[in-house]
DNA sequence: GTGCTAATGATAATGCAATAGCAATAAGGA
DNA sequence: TCCTTATTGCTATTGCATTATCATTAGCAC
């Protein structure tokens, strides 16, 4: 039926941006990362391999308030997001606040919990040196 | 320069909405909750409304991982939200987990904190009652 | 190397939330 | 009550992320 997927230069280089990252990376985030890549993916492209790999399950959605879906390799430890209101990156934190059975009225089922942390990046707190724009 | 608003019958509904609601509510929700009023605001009016009760710093914008934003009454105390996976309901959950700086590495700043539960709501978590659509 | 066809690139099309335009309505001060 | 104009409803439009189209390119099995 689906024919066997080919191993491309692009897409090697799509997972590998990924695997190095370690923090979510947007499309436009990848597509800028290949740029100097000899055969950088085009946009559509990228999108193409996010959606499969998403549907592979190799990859995990990362969603932040009022922001189009970052993502990153699935699989890793439970962690959480830190994203800068200045630059606007997103950084992954890998503590957590632990169980949070607690917060809930009973008779609720919790199975997960996300959390985003948001406010100043270590560069953009010094105040020396401006405000960054990535 | 800009002239006096206006206490319109629509704007008093979808206050009244959101006051009583106890927990945010996206446009679509304001209008299916005003349709059996006398003269239900149409989603313009809703949009609209929304937008200058936030700029007034009267409504605050609640957002859950891929879905537009919800909207709530400002000022509440600080609190958190529950996502039930299955009748995609938000509710309002008034308990913090409590100080997060202890989880950011060292330099950056921490300004707040955005925390989503997700799971089966006190309804839907029922097994005899059947799934809930809302 | 050949041939088949999945994958790519460029870009048009789509989906959807949110906004703008405009004629009609109605708040509220005179 | 009259008049000014903010507000509304309807709907077209915008903005933006994502997907589809299709001609071209390039894995990879043979």
């Amino acid at each position: 039926m689906a024919g066997k997927s080919r191993n491309t230069a692009q897409r090697r280089e799509i997972e590998r941006i990924f695997a190095q990252a370690g923090r979510p990376l947007g499309p436009r985030e990848i597509v800028q990362a290949a740029a100097k890549h000899p055969t950088p993916p085009s946009i559509a492209t990228v999108y193409r391999a996010i959606r499969s790999l998403q549907a592979a399950g190799r990859l995990a959605a990362v969603h932040i308030p009022g922001e189009p879906p970052r993502y990153e390799p699935a699989g890793s430890d439970h962690h959480h997001q830190f994203h800068c209101r200045s630059c606007g990156q997103v950084t992954s934190v890998s503590a957590c606040p632990g169980d949070l059975r607690p917060l809930l009225p009973p008779g609720y089922r919790l199975e997960g919990h996300t959390l985003v942390l948001f406010g100043l990046c270590k560069l953009c707190a010094r105040p020396r040196r401006g405000k960054r724009t990535r």
